[in-house]
DNA sequence: CGAGAGGTGATTTTT
DNA sequence: TCACCTCTCG
């Protein structure tokens, strides 16, 4: 073990006895880094493997570091080792501790989008949405979070408030939490912030965690917000035998409250924290490097690092100035088809990377036209689809009968004549009496306060969700009754109904059939006290699921992928497409001086590249109905002009765009059909 | 109550 | 350009 490492990482590996920070410039191995070290702890250091916590931000980024720490041991040394994300450890800790928190068993957890429904459905109720609802609820969600990311709780809210205008969402978001609780739910940021509060409160259980971990390793330290870091601060105690692993060039999160600053503070937090850089990257060629490290010296910095490759100078990187936004995403595909075949090159090893989703419309059609298959990260997550959604909110009503949030949304999906009005005097029925919906729903008294038929069909949807309890509880084999119960709510005839096209009914219905596979994987891959309907929701309510969607990650397609995406992502030759002002940097950063962030997103696109770097952009860009021109990237000036090669940059004959691509296309046909004859 | 028309807004998104 | 929301009418 711990061979093929280099002297710094040697080092970074066995420093075991002070708190650690190592500074990972992108590609430098950190992921070897940590997973070597555990094996290190538990082989050489004699640690058990449960008193080491592991944690990442990705589900994806566990999964990959449980994968390889497990090769580094033998079976067996591995269990007990904790290798997750936050979310998943402050859920753990939650239920390990649920005596010390507000909840009660089975609580759910509501995503950003159920969040959403319920800060809107409150703002509605005080009457304080107005013309611009829109944009005042996403203020509203937004100073929520960050409050909570920094541990600070509705009553204090008033005292920092920078804005007078901004009282209104103090009161939302007290109100906010008091549903929450009422409903036995929580939030994302609560799966970090009631941890941190229960350690806080509670000096016991605070030591007793301290005295279970012996050791900490966090990935990405940048991008942890204050809560996360207080969270570690008080697993690790004062003895801080942790490791943690970051580089601020990257943090691009920061808009969603990650704190790179947390990196500087270790340092006065543990004065002995030994700091350790790791400069040699083992990705890219020495001029990608060159533009990467070029580009970020304009940004100010914590700590001073330099990133090195010995993989040799490279190619230069190319710049392809295009006409528009439909010239570049046809250039960009056409490159793309032309290199594989010229290079005999593989579909995988291409990525495109750019600033927003919606720049991957224009090139998904080339693509398409050109027959090059591709798959598109991000987009809707397969848990923000409608019918994956509604299927969940039933189970987890049935899980947690006080769910008001997941009552809402199924009580009358599919349609049961029950309407606002009903439901909101349901909801005035149930304050008076301190009752969940379902509750509520359930009492004979209802029947005075609401219209018979929805009184009916409320008591009756009760009846229902108390029937499916009981089956599920009882039953072994859970699937075959949630399969079973999905047909009879109606649910299928509402998709065959609702779907427009044939397409889109089989996707939605292969959709609910993947839900079942995954929570019936997920039983069956449990510990056996844990196979349990109950244990696998939970673990789905984390979106911790991606067994086959990794096999899907390995299918031979080029990647279209924004650049928050795209971390910790790596590929042969890269595209960023829109390197003009207003795109990357973005409007709104340029406006909010944030510029500095975007160019660590440069940063971040440049270092995804092993071989080669191709960057584009349009002189003109529609805008609405007209077309605006549009000026270069502030970053491009900034790249290093020799390590630089301008494609068609002042070629004078102007040939028809369109020709020329009818051209490139007609090429390639006849290329591809002589490759098959070969 | 729900279907259909019209209007409006649009970064990035690990959980 | 599109998707989602809101309002109105049957």
């Amino acid at each position: 073990m711990s061979s093929n490492l280099n002297p710094r990482q040697l080092e970074a590996l066995k420093l075991v006895d002070a708190p650690l920070l190592v500074l990972a410039g992108a590609g430098s191995g950190k992921t070897s880094v940590i997973t070597q070290k555990i094996a290190y702890l538990i082989q050489e250091r004699g640690l058990p493997a449960r008193s080491i916590l592991a944690v990442t931000f990705t589900n994806k980024a566990a999964k990959e570091m449980r994968e390889r720490v497990g090769k580094l041991l033998d079976s067996g040394q591995a269990r007990g080792l904790t290798v997750s994300t936050f979310h998943q450890f402050g859920l753990n800790f939650l239920r390990a501790e649920l005596a010390k928190t507000p909840l009660k068993p089975n609580f759910s957890i509501m995503d950003s989008d159920d969040a959403k429904r319920l800060i809107k459905e409150l703002m509605h109720r005080d009457n304080m949405t107005s013309a611009d609802s829109k944009t005042l609820i996403n203020k509203a969600m937004s100073l929520i979070s960050s409050w909570k990311n920094e541990l600070i709780e509705p009553a204090q809210a008033m005292s920092k408030i920078e804005d007078p205008e901004d009282m209104i969402f103090v009161e939302v978001y007290k109100l906010y939490q008091r549903s929450l609780r009422a409903y036995n739910a929580v939030d994302f940021d609560d799966l970090i912030v009631l941890p941190s509060q229960v350690l806080a409160e509670h000096p016991e259980i605070e030591a007793k965690w301290q005295n279970r971990l012996q050791y900490v390793l966090v990935d990405e330290y940048q991008d942890t917000n204050h809560a996360q870091y207080d969270l570690i601060k008080r697993l690790v105690g004062k003895r801080g035998h942790f490791t943690a692993v970051g580089d601020d060039d990257q943090s691009i999160y920061a808009w969603r409250g990650a704190k790179p600053e947390n990196m500087a503070q270790l340092g006065e937090d543990y004065p002995n924290l030994k700091v350790v850089k790791l400069e040699q990257n083992y990705r890219s060629t020495s001029r990608i490097l060159e533009a990467a490290n070029k580009v970020i010296t304009n940004n100010p910095h914590l700590f001073e690092k330099k990133l090195w490759s010995d993989k040799g100078q490279g190619k230069q990187i190319r710049v392809k100035p295009c006409s528009n936004e439909d010239r570049e995403a046809e250039w960009v595909a056409n490159d793309i088809m032309v290199t594989k075949l010229k290079e005999g090159l593989e579909w995988k090893d291409f990525a495109v990377l750019y600033r927003s989703n919606f720049q991957a419309r224009f090139l998904e059609a080339n693509l398409r036209h050109l027959q090059i298959p591709y798959k598109l990260s991000g987009g809707t997550s397969f848990f923000a689809r409608t019918e994956i959604k509604d299927i969940m909110c039933y189970l987890r009503l049935i899980m947690n009968s006080d769910d008001d949030s997941a009552f809402l949304r199924v009580v009358n999906t599919p349609k049961r004549g029950i309407g606002a009005v009903s439901l909101e005097k349901l909801g005035l029925f149930a304050q008076e009496r301190a009752l969940g919906l379902l509750e509520a729903a359930s009492r004979p008294a209802l029947a005075e306060h609401v219209p018979k038929r929805a009184a009916a069909e409320l008591s009756e949807f009760a009846r229902m969700i108390a029937h499916y309890t009981e089956e599920l509880y009882q039953n072994d084999d859970p699937i075959p009754l949630v399969r079973q119960m999905v047909g009879e709510i109606g649910y299928i005839d509402l998709i065959k109904d609702e779907s427009k096209t044939p397409q889109q009914e089989k996707n939605r219905l292969d959709n609910i059939e993947v839900l079942y596979q995954n929570i019936q994987g997920l039983i069956n891959r449990a510990e056996p006290e844990d196979q349990t309907l109950e244990a696998a929701l939970r673990k789905l309510l984390l979106l911790d699921m991606l067994e086959q969607q990794r096999d899907e990650d390995d299918t031979n397609q080029v990647s279209l992928s924004t650049l928050h995406a795209a971390k910790g992502l790596e590929f042969n030759h890269v595209y960023m497409m829109g390197l003009e002002e207003e795109m990357l940097p973005h409007r709104n950063s340029i406006l909010s001086e944030t510029v500095e962030e975007e160019r660590r997103l440069m940063y971040v696109g440049i270092t995804r590249a092993r071989e080669s770097l191709c960057l584009s952009y349009a002189k003109e860009r529609r805008a609405g109905a007209e077309r605006k021109p549009t000026s270069i990237s502030r970053f491009l000036e900034e790249l290093p002009g020799e390590d630089l090669i301008w494609a068609g940059k002042n070629n004078a004959p102007v040939e028809d765009p369109v020709l020329t691509a009818q051209r490139h296309i007609d090429n390639l046909r006849a290329m591809l059909a002589n490759q098959k004859k070969a």
